[in-house]
RNA sequence: GGCUGGGUAGCAAAGCGGUUAUGCAGGGGCCUGCAAAGCCUUAUAGACCGGUUCGACUCCGGUCCCAGCCUCCA
């Protein structure tokens, strides 16, 4: 049974799915005005390893992230490029599709954009306007009314009074209470604008992700989530938007992806302490770094330095060399009883709210239990190895042939490697150790290790 | 101030009321011509104070500290 932590109710519980045959999964992607750093990574991958988990145990899960491509950074962003939006964001997402790729993460079924959406958002406006809900404000932006909102702050656990005491609410003439919040902008001049039965304008950053999950899934469905700092006031409001306007329960389990921190800071725009992803990419393989992302639980923070990521990068290392040799494609059938329990260990630690450290610890066993058995028993370590790849593939690590990940980014070519480790070889069968070790310094001052077994001399870059 | 989380060994990171988490790094050993990898072995935990219990890192209460949200943010 799986389990997932609901932010909604603040504990672990069950998940039983509305339709068992169509999970329907939310998840809100990125505002596409600059490259994505690696908070957003985190957020790529663990919603990836959780659909790739969902996928494995319900016969259809239906996945959508939107792309926001339309919002007050963007416009400033393509004014001050002195561009239009679309070439901006189509730039923007085009990056962020080659950086997903790149950290193994699977397009989502559905990528809508704000800007194809405008309609349902309209539609959904007139909903709210018609029950009462919106109000048109002395400006002619449109409002969404909070406090006729019964539930308002269920979801971040807030209520009305605490937050206006809070009085980091902005005073906003235009609304009847600070705490409205803006479904419909009225264009100034030269901005982006649509047509709307309040004029010309653009629609609000909240109203995009409900139009667009209740169109693209259903007025209620089982999951939507995104990053912790979206559960107030976006995620909020997406519920006061959609249970206003459709009068059902729009989402059963909301979850939240913790922050990547840098010196235990939250990693943000503002604070400008961001790593892009790309930035990351220089220095190290995607693995490493979709590794490193679930190494920990999706709701933990996250510290990103550069020991963390070696540290990710040696542990990744570790589990390559045990499949080293096994990477044929040759079947081998998986002996009954001789894998004892990974697997089941393995999916238990999914379905316990998708806890992937625990996945990667059962991995390491199998790892360790290949090392023992390869010298023993080759075809039970093949066996071990396979399932060990096949484990690793559900959480999208060990995509790569062993040998080829070990050895990438090497300076010098197979070939050349070959010849040196020939001539190694002759040197040490004439026993002429001294020869032999200089050419394995000389190539380790190239970063590349030799290493000696019975099978002959392998290598793989440091 | 209100609301969430959290404080675990050198570092990272989990589960668990009593039995080895796991990885990286360290010590000793085996293997090796020497290495590397691997295997065996080993040290180092649970912020603090109380309580419940035969027994608590794990449950309860309190204290201190940290992060996040309450404003755009994944």
């Amino acid at each position: 049974m799986l389990k997932i932590y609901n932010t909604l109710t603040n504990q672990k519980e069950d998940f039983r799915p509305i339709d068992p045959n169509n999970i329907g999964i939310y998840v809100c992607g990125m505002t596409v005005y600059d490259f994505c750093h690696m908070g957003h990574a985190r957020v790529l991958v663990m919603f990836d390893v959780i659909t790739r988990h969902m996928r494995r145990n319900y016969p259809n899960v239906q996945y959508i992230r939107n792309i926001t491509d339309i919002d007050d950074k963007i416009i400033s962003r393509a004014i001050e490029n002195n561009e239009d939006i679309y070439s901006l964001t189509n730039r923007f997402i085009d990056a962020m599709h080659e950086d997903e790729k790149a950290l193994g993460v699977l397009s989502p079924d559905i990528e809508p954009r704000a800007t194809d959406s405008i309609d349902h958002m309209i539609d959904m406006i007139e909903l709210l306007s018609k029950k009462g809900l919106a109000y048109e404000g002395k400006n002619g932006d449109v409002f969404y009314s909070v406090r006729k909102f019964r539930n308002y702050g269920k979801l971040s656990g807030k209520n009305l009074d605490d937050l206006v005491a809070g009085a980091r609410v902005d005073i906003e003439s235009n609304k009847q209470d600070p705490l409205d919040f803006v479904l419909w902008k009225k264009a100034k001049p030269s901005e982006p604008k649509w047509s709307s039965p309040w004029g010309e304008g653009r629609p609000g950053w909240h109203i995009e992700c409900s139009a667009m999950s209740t169109h693209f899934i259903s007025n209620h469905f089982d999951i939507h989530g995104g990053g912790m700092d979206l559960t107030f006031p976006h995620h909020e409001n997406e519920i006061a938007q959609s249970e206003g306007a459709n009068n059902c329960k729009f989402v059963n389990t909301w979850m939240h992806v913790g922050f990547v921190n840098i010196n235990d800071e939250k990693m943000s725009k503002s604070l400008k302490n961001f790593f892009t992803i790309r930035g990351v990419l220089d220095k190290y393989d995607g693995e490493t770094l979709r590794y490193f992302l679930i190494s920990s639980h999706y709701r933990s923070p996250l510290n990103f330095s550069d020991t963390n990521i070696e540290s990710a990068k040696s542990a990744l290392k570790r589990l390559y060399t045990a499949t080293k040799g096994f990477s044929s494609s040759k079947k081998i059938d998986v002996k009954v009883g001789m894998t004892f329990d990974y697997e089941d260990r393995f999916d238990a630690a999914l379905n316990d709210d998708f806890n992937t450290p625990i996945a990667l610890s059962i991995l390491f066993e199998i790892a360790k239990q290949v090392n023992i058995e390869r010298s023993k028993d080759s075809e039970h370590a093949a066996s071990l190895a396979q399932l060990l790849k096949k484990l690793g593939n559900y959480l999208g690590i060990l995509e790569y042939d062993a040998e080829l990940y070990l050895q990438q980014g090497s300076e010098l070519s197979e070939a050349e490697v070959s010849i040196k480790i020939n001539q190694r070889e002759e040197a040490r069968a004439s026993k002429n150790f001294a020869m032999s070790d200089q050419i394995r310094d000389e190539l380790l001052t190239l970063g590349i290790i030799l290493e000696d077994s019975i099978d002959g001399t392998s290598w793989r870059r440091k």
